[in-house]
DNA sequence: TAATAATGCGTTATCGAACCCCATATATTA
DNA sequence: TAATATATGGGGTTCGATAACGCATTATTA
């Protein structure tokens, strides 16, 4: 079904029916229901590449995340997967626009997400872990369609969030952790940022699984990045002999990991963490980490940006809220890459 | 970058130009150089859009799976991927037929492979689970892309292979099972298709692990689709009192887990296997399945599906080999839906 | 009533690639 | 030398959607 075929079918135009379906008026309304019944008879879609070709127009969407660069690798592997979203949807006219922030600075969102806007995005992708800035910043923009990754933002429409449920990953953690070290006693919970959604609810998830488990003991702590967190953990090492385990909220686990075996503590205490960032790969592989979690990432800024992509190239009305499985990953089931690359050749 | 520009960069006429792209001769061996130096120094790539707008054709994939409505419903799950793939494709121009073959008849994948190439697919998506009739329909048709799911084919030069390491899967499996039940027994290995490269290999994985663990020994039983392999089952039950566990190494796990909870054995016997088809999600949840394997399913058919495509009408070079993680399936992990079970809303 | 505005609908150029036809220019042969 | 063959490149059309434009016809206002 093309346009000229309607035309021919209502005996008008094909300007006619380009103004009837773009509601552009200056129509009859008997040619409308005319033009109408035949477009929703056969169902017509307008031709991707021929209204793309006409339009002639890049897509851009902007993305704004979290400093790449610091320590938090996870949010590099979110890049990596927006970046391969963006390279293979290139020769479709789908191009990006990156801006980073510093979480620890409100206004550090709003600054560069001016800045952003220079670059004039169709779409925003963004991780929305500073909740009010990130509605402050949205509301100055309120035709934009956006997108959310890592978490949600309660009341707002996003074309798609792509999350994975945090307290269910933290309860898994409990659960792997129980598994790996079944022992009664305490278990250490360390978070980096308190305030944040994910980490707070991965810190309730963890306790929720003992709850009724009278034998097993939770102790929170929170370690900057910038004070010498360890002084904490050796401390509380020192304190509760009793010390099975030891669950990292995020990403930062290799940094405990790499302590706690400086104290020569590893083989009487479990680690679990999260995400496949190289330096928990690479703690894992050393014994260092035994439990890591994964909410896939790159899969993640992948799929946000093709669900962007298929909203507004193809029409296409995507899932509203996308939940990435809970990953468990052990030294078993560790690769060496994820699944958005190629691995050795082992079938020969 | 556009045929127009660089017929104007390089003095001659747009036919010329094309002339040159498509080598299709009658320029002169100057105007052949002249051109490819601009097309190569601007990095010229021709537009998707009008490219696929003027050729106007179908890319059609032919999907050749075992019997979907077997009772493995492993390939569904494969084919929900597809189907899902090619919905978001459609407007794109890409389309699939499906044909099916018994796997336990080489002749009938054949036949049926036959079948499916009178509908004059550009490109076929396989699964290669009867390796000599695999390559044998191949060969018909040399000039044929194809993709693998499921399982490699080795010495074959596929667009890409989507498969998952199954000695991995198993050495996981059992690595899972010794976690749940540490207790020294014996162990019960369960297969279906002994023949079939994945259920041979998981299971060897699977034994792998308990090598130099004198304490735990395993048992391997072959169960047929059609006889009552529960008979086994239960035999193997009465003369090894010291059984542990079960291994299953596909998706019919679901049929052995009821079994021994039928014969009253579930509280000593962990029981793992393969997939999240809906029977096993369902034992999961009534405690009746420890722990499921993933071989992401849905995820393979999706990805080779979009593979093909970015051959055909991108131009891009797809990864040979993708190897899909080896997803840890818990009841606590165990959520409603997959990722890739909600489609979009819009397509008709 | 004349001037002007509003309405309805058809025509046409455009986007970039593909491909066919035809007009030259040059080479070859009678 | 003239006729014919061949090499080379120019130009036009098509794919389908979009939107500007133009031309009637009718409605509204001065």
């Amino acid at each position: 079904m093309t346009i000229s075929e309607i035309a021919r079918l209502a005996n008008v135009s094909i300007g006619t029916v380009d103004r009837v379906l773009h509601k552009r008026g200056r129509v009859a309304p008997d040619t409308i229901k005319k033009v109408m019944t035949i477009v929703d008879d056969y169902g017509y879609q307008p031709n991707t590449f021929a209204r793309n070709l006409k339009l002639n127009k890049e897509y851009r969407i902007g993305v704004l995340l979290p400093l790449l660069h610091s320590e938090y690798g996870y949010w590099n592997l979110i890049y990596d997967g927006i970046l391969k979203a963006a390279k293979e949807l290139s020769p479709l006219a789908v191009s990006i626009s990156v801006a980073e922030f510093d979480r620890s600075n409100p206004d550090s969102l709003l600054e560069n997400g001016d800045k952003l806007m220079q670059e004039e995005p169709d779409a925003i992708l963004m991780a929305p872990v500073l909740p009010d800035a990130s509605r402050a910043f949205l509301a100055k923009h309120p035709q934009l369609d956006y997108a959310f990754i890592d978490s949600p933002l309660p009341d707002m429409n996003p074309v798609s969030s792509v999350v994975q449920d945090p307290f269910r990953g933290g309860y898994m953690a409990a659960r792997m952790m129980h598994l790996l070290s079944p022992q009664e006693g305490t278990y250490l919970i360390i978070q980096t940022h308190k305030t944040a959604f994910n980490s707070h609810e991965r810190a309730r998830g963890f306790k929720s699984y003992f709850t009724g488990r009278p034998g097993y003991k939770r102790l929170e702590l929170e370690m900057q990045t910038t004070n010498g967190g360890e002084i904490f953990i050796e401390q509380a090492c020192r304190e509760h002999a009793d010390i099975r385990g030891i669950f990292v909220v995020n990403d930062a686990v290799h940094r405990v990991a790499t302590f706690v075996s400086l104290l020569g503590r590893k083989s009487q205490t479990i680690l679990i963490g999260y995400d496949l960032i190289d330096q928990n790969r690479k703690a894992m592989l050393e014994g260092k980490v035994d439990c890591l979690i994964s909410q896939r990432p790159n899969f993640q800024g992948y799929t946000a940006v093709y669900q962007l992509y298929r909203k507004e190239m193809l029409g296409q009305t995507p899932e509203k809220t996308i939940c990435v499985p809970i990953d468990i990953v052990l030294p078993e089931n560790l690769t060496d890459e994820e699944s958005f690359s190629t691995l050795p050749n082992t079938y020969t």
